[in-house]
DNA sequence: CTGTTAGCGCGTTCAA
DNA sequence: TTGAACGCGCTAACAG
């Protein structure tokens, strides 16, 4: 009983209650090959509208889904874009990743994510999965710290964009704000307001140069007033915590301190509340504030002065360039600057 | 000049100034079979020690890097797992997911993310996306809203856990707690407390399956007090939001109110600020309380009675049921209840 | 322990 | 506008 139309030279492989229909299947189902079939589904415009409609209605019918993985290795663009963050959980992290992907959604990308608990070695190892998965393209948050990260990030051949710290020797893209600047910004801002015994809490054990960027502009500006003193008090609290012992540890050994700086973000607004339930008057006996804005920061009371930054435009800003990049669209700029703000409130 | 080794039948293309080794450059360096080279690097045991150390020695002078599109098409393993959430910058959801994410990445696996938006039409859209790039697991924030999405996950041959909210038909794993029983909870809670004159704020324009169970439990257990009064109110912010105008709507429309319930994330929050800046005392007239932990619930004052929501425990069991799942290992329960708990604070 | 053969599902490159 | 051939980079299945 030989078909009639003749044997096929590539007869369908039995896949007999097997998942999903291939573009094969689609393509033998509307009577076109396997290509036409894709054109109708990437290149729409590459298709009379007759074939194309027929080939759409059978991919529906037989609940296609395209294979992106296969797509991707052929194509080698996966449609896909790695991030790098230190946590997720932070609000200042998960506000950036909010905007950016919401942002590389439009067109079409996915955020592959990655994780490095503020460690440069999970880092490198996050870049070196995350090209492994053949992302379009990497966002990362922060300056990148490992030197093994910036040396794969160099020889990729994908669209990077730091975000969040601005600096001198980006590997690519780089969109944010200085944290130096920052730093020294609240450091005038507290000088001018007549503070001069100053309590800077940073923590310790972890790869952030956001954090130690901002240290360094506070110290800079100041040491340049003789008159001030400045003590670095180290907490071994993740950032966004703070234990009670810090602030023990400065009312002892600085008993005299008239301004608590926090780094850590919402680190601040711990200390309000620990400073407070102690009886001691914020700001009149000692200025709290901080860097990073969240709603606590005008919840708690005294309300927060506190540096804020304008995460989710970095974010949307950040996805916007790449899309940029990935389209081909020349940058006007590489580096961009969103700045930064002191929120005066109550606690200073 | 012919080469005195014999030309080899597969003469390397043409790479010149092309990015990375392939695994055929590294098998070719190290004088092994491209399989040889492949099984060093993911079944170590299966070659000799001798050839082992050669060519892993070889694959990083090279700077090789496993290419995890091409395996996963070959392999149909992708070492991803796709996870759905309404939306990141919400902390509820943020925690939940950092907490998955670390879960998974203990095993090698990454977070390949879709956002919903709380929109029932782009949370299918997220699944058939997440479906196309082969994921090897699917975790989803709540219960699964739309049909389509139900359809699409119980044909795709993948494990899917549904996180955060438990409920009777799960497409697959699940682990969570009733937020029906939540609702219940709370309305016992202030009915015990004397309240009888209701307010609850829930938010429109969302498909949240959450928001309306809590609603579902609060209105079932105050409903069979025949003396208590539960006045729906319907703000169109954003979940985690909440303009004034709702609370000023309550006040004049439910003028003698003695509790505000919010079922929105940190709303509860933004309510006991409106309320007290407009000098209503809580609790003494009003009682406030809502859904869901954070930081800002304690820091606020009077603090705020809440029901707690264990996420960080939802998300590192949900990952820890799936790579169960993925490992071939059985699972005791497919559900499992991880509870809430009533924190009660000075707002009530 | 190692190699050979085959092909994952699709898009590129040509030609018709 | 449509199609045939080819191969992306890697691993499964078998053989040696």
């Amino acid at each position: 009983m030989t078909p009639s139309q003749g044997s096929p030279r590539n007869p369908t492989p039995d896949r007999s209650s097997d998942e999903r229909p291939r573009l094969r299947e689609v393509a033998e189902a509307a009577g076109v090959s396997v290509i036409t079939a894709s054109r109708c589904l990437s290149n729409p415009d590459r298709v009379s509208e007759k074939t194309r409609t027929r080939v759409l209605k059978v991919a529906a019918e037989l609940g296609y889904i395209p294979n992106r993985v296969a797509s991707g290795l052929v194509s080698s663009r996966t449609m896909v874009i790695g991030v790098v963050v230190p946590t997720i959980a932070n609000p200042i992290h998960s506000v950036l990743l909010e905007a950016f992907n919401a942002q590389i959604e439009t067109q079409g990308y996915r955020t592959l994510l990655a994780t490095t608990s503020y460690d440069a070695a999970k880092e490198a190892d996050a870049v070196r999965t995350l090209l492994a998965y053949k992302v379009d393209a990497l966002a990362l948050a922060g300056k990148v710290q490992s030197a093994d990260a910036v040396r794969l990030l160099s020889v990729a051949r994908v669209p990077v964009v730091e975000m969040f710290e601005l600096h001198d020797a980006p590997v690519d893209l780089n969109v944010g704000l200085s944290n130096f600047d920052a730093g020294a910004a609240l450091a005038r801002y507290l000088l001018t307001r007549g503070r001069r015994a100053i309590a800077y809490i940073t923590h310790s054990g972890i790869d952030d140069s956001r954090m130690a960027a901002r240290f360094a502009g506070f110290q800079e500006t100041a040491g340049a007033q003789p008159d001030v003193r400045l003590m670095e008090f180290t907490d071994s609290a993740p950032p966004g915590r703070l234990r009670e012992s810090a602030i023990s540890a400065i009312l002892s050994r600085f008993p005299d301190v008239d301004a608590i700086v926090c780094s850590g973000h919402q680190a601040a607004v711990s200390a309000i509340r620990i400073l407070t339930d102690q009886g001691i008057d914020i700001p009149g006996r000692i200025a709290v504030s901080g860097f990073g804005d969240s709603p606590a920061s005008c919840w708690v009371r005294p309300s927060l002065t506190t540096v804020a930054y304008p995460m989710a435009e970095i974010g949307a800003a950040a996805g916007k360039m790449l899309l940029a990049r990935l389209g081909g669209e020349p940058l006007p700029k590489t580096q961009v600057d969103l700045g930064f703000e002191i929120i005066e409130r109550t606690s200073t």
